[in-house]
DNA sequence: ATTTAACGTATCACTATGCGATACAGCACA
DNA sequence: TGTGCTGTATCGCATAGTGATACGTTAAAT
């Protein structure tokens, strides 16, 4: 009755455990590890709430408790989940042998992205240069328009759902030469449907740059692309296009016609 | 009260979120999908409970519903989750750079493999050569006793514990030659002692050959291990010790030191 | 066409179950 | 020894999850 905010909630919602996977959600890069009142604070729930929910993710093998300071952490059930998400993408499976062979013909970092609402994740990486932490790791997030495989895949949307996209996906500073202009995003998306490739640099960290084609699906329209992230150091745009684009190309390609299903 | 077969779960337990839970983990490799009476079937819950916790992993974004066969798959929340796990594991940071070093000097599967109860998992995976599917993701568990991984790890504990691991931790048959003999088991670990590394063979995969060291903690007791793995077509146990065993030991020393927090 | 089955969806009364205030215990820092 | 943190345990109450039942739709079978 009294219900501060929630909306309405029909009888098929089961509130307790969308109170627990909201404490798993309440993890992040800038807080891994948690106390209890922490993760109250954080959660904003109970202090007894979030002693019950924490205590079942303990039992159930969700979270690790660090025997001396009682922290919570993420488990190896955390990685088990993504092991299962795997299996369950068609995607996966036939790209994957594809990615490696790039991977080794090019010597440079090969990335699988997907659309997820308004902003890709890296579904596979394959790194082969060291860079910072976060570009090695799979479940990555970032928004659509700003990297040159969210781009890539909206060049194959219908005008319509594409412009909407370019109108109100979100953007966020990373770098000082984050693009911030839709128009200028337009552009570049302009040439990706013209040419069949994205091209991006010093979007997420300064001095990378980017070169995605899309994995076209039956419908004509992607929902992945092929990444290629080499540093602006060793590599130019023109050597770009000559020495990976043909390459990256081929891959693309070979994984779009196996998408029947 | 007259309750099945659970035992005794005090009032700390919320069984609402536990079995959501159980409905996530009911998906794996051989069910990547499935339709609400299936999940029932499978978790052995009644089909409103099923509706319900599905319904809501499905608003939470846990679970993605086909518009079509209205079937339920894994969501990218997913890997949303590996990628946390990822900044709460304090290895993973300071292995990974070093990892990507050594596949790229090799130009052979690299692994990182942890202990997770009496199995191993592996955290991270670098594939440089096509193998099959499931070599290339993260998350896979497998015994720890059948892998050199696991045995390299066991090698450094004390004894007693070791002794116990090596007569009750579980075996499966993988290849018509997995070892199951828990003594031949001892001895390769004997060996492991000795040597600082572990070779396997045939043990998950024909034709399949690894080496591992072991990641030796502050406590002088290893959580974990980096694992190399190639064909036996193109390799042999002599190539195997003298060009690949020097740069493994090296990553797997350099990675220890760094585990002070 | 008509039947049957299987599935996803919706409703509802009951009470088991999760709620949160409160009190207790252990460990720091002063 | 106090003070303020932790994490842990208890308990009565009413909410919120339960599971039987019923409805509507689709797909295969006769």
């Amino acid at each position: 009755m009294a219900n501060t905010g929630e909306t309405k909630r029909d009888t098929l919602f089961v509130g307790a455990l969308a109170k627990g996977l909201r404490v798993l959600r309440a993890f992040d890069e800038s807080k891994p590890e948690m106390s209890l009142g922490e993760l109250a604070k954080r959660t904003g729930m109970d202090k007894s709430t979030i002693q019950r929910l924490a205590n079942t993710l303990h039992l159930e093998g969700y979270l690790d408790k660090d025997p001396n300071t009682r922290r919570l952490r993420p488990s190896h059930a955390w990685l088990e989940l993504a092991y299962c998400y795997y299996w369950s993408d068609p995607l996966v499976g036939t790209a994957m042998p594809k990615l490696i062979e790039l991977s080794r013909q090019l010597g440079e970092t090969i990335n699988l992205a997907e659309i997820s609402g308004d902003h890709i994740i890296y579904v596979s990486r394959l790194p082969c240069k060291r860079t910072y932490f976060a570009a090695t790791i799979i479940g990555r997030r970032l928004p659509a328009l700003s990297t040159s495989a969210g781009r890539a895949i909206l060049s194959t949307w219908p005008e319509a759902e594409r412009e909407a996209a370019i109108e109100t996906w979100p953007l966020k500073v990373f770098t000082p030469r984050t693009v911030m202009d839709r128009d200028e995003i337009r552009r570049s998306i302009d040439e990706t449907i013209a040419n069949g490739f994205s091209v991006s640099r010093d979007q997420m960290l300064l001095n990378e740059m980017a070169i995605a084609a899309p994995i076209i699906g039956p419908d004509g329209r992607a929902l992945a692309g092929v990444q290629c992230s080499v540093s602006a150091y060793t590599w130019d745009d023109a050597r770009l296009r000559a020495e990976i684009l043909p390459w990256l190309l081929d891959t693309a390609n070979s994984i779009s016609p196996a998408l029947r299903s």
